[in-house]
DNA sequence: GTGATTGCAAATCTTTTGCACTAAA
DNA sequence: TTTAGTGCAAAAGATTTGCAATCAC
């Protein structure tokens, strides 16, 4: 067994609580290798593959299930930059991103970076949710 | 038989020869589905579908790879705002894009209603190859 | 106990690929 | 001819689903 660290339940569980998410072994585990340490953007395929490596016990649906209900409770937000293949940002905060076409890796853009001044309105009937700005380099 | 327009083949062809794309039937059939009319979001199965219905037999294989090669020449410009399905934009002027989630449509807003100013500085060693912005409403 | 959650494997869906066949130049 | 282009069916990914087994409460 390895101590991950000082507290190594409570950040990840209060953020299940909060989320009204039953703090299960593999949603505690999963919470804990997402947020405990810097912002990162991880594909499903990823988020699995270090839970394997860290001798967590997940199935592969149960991380596509869980990556979801935690973007639905707000936990993480969702990035589609690639056919085929979803990300999941830790940063929820208003920021947008580049997205490197060769490594097909992603980086934040903080949020007082770019600014998007006259955004259309809404179409009738509508609300914006979001507004994402994509700069796709060449890297 | 029918018939589309007055010119039924040489603006499609024009617009192959330009490109150096060989001007083969399924080519030209796909060309002037895509770029008669008003401008237009499609993905690979909606084309093939209308491939179909008007008649023009042609493979889900080859549409894909004609989609790709207009990408590539120009013609069209490829949409990503939805895991694991791509549009591709008849547009392919400078504009951005309305996404409703609920249905899945796309809208062109115009290029002069979304202004980015202050795009950051393109990371080092990479330039910036287009700049998407997609305004997610709920319709 | 009881209902939510999980694992597994199969299913689904989009896109790509390999290769023999066909057609454009 | 000669080479690019096409069709088909199979493969490859990514994601979802169905259902019995397991776990949190």
């Amino acid at each position: 067994m390895t101590i991950i660290s000082h507290r190594p339940f409570s950040q990840a569980l209060d953020r299940l609580r909060a989320a009204g998410l039953r703090p299960t072994r593999q949603r505690l585990a999963l919470a804990k290798l997402l947020f405990d340490g810097l912002d990162r953007h991880v594909s499903a395929e990823q988020l699995h593959g270090e839970a394997l490596a860290s001798n967590i016990r997940v199935s592969l649906a149960t991380v596509y299930n869980t990556l979801h209900q935690f973007t639905g409770a707000g936990m993480l937000r969702e990035i589609v930059v690639d056919a085929g293949r979803s990300y999941f940002d830790t940063n929820t905060s208003d920021h947008h991103h580049f997205f490197y076409e060769k490594s097909g890796r992603l980086e934040d853009i903080p949020g007082h970076l770019v600014a998007v001044s006259r955004v259309p309105q809404a179409p009738e009937g509508t609300l914006i949710r979001r507004v994402d700005v994509i700069v796709r380099v060449d890297g």
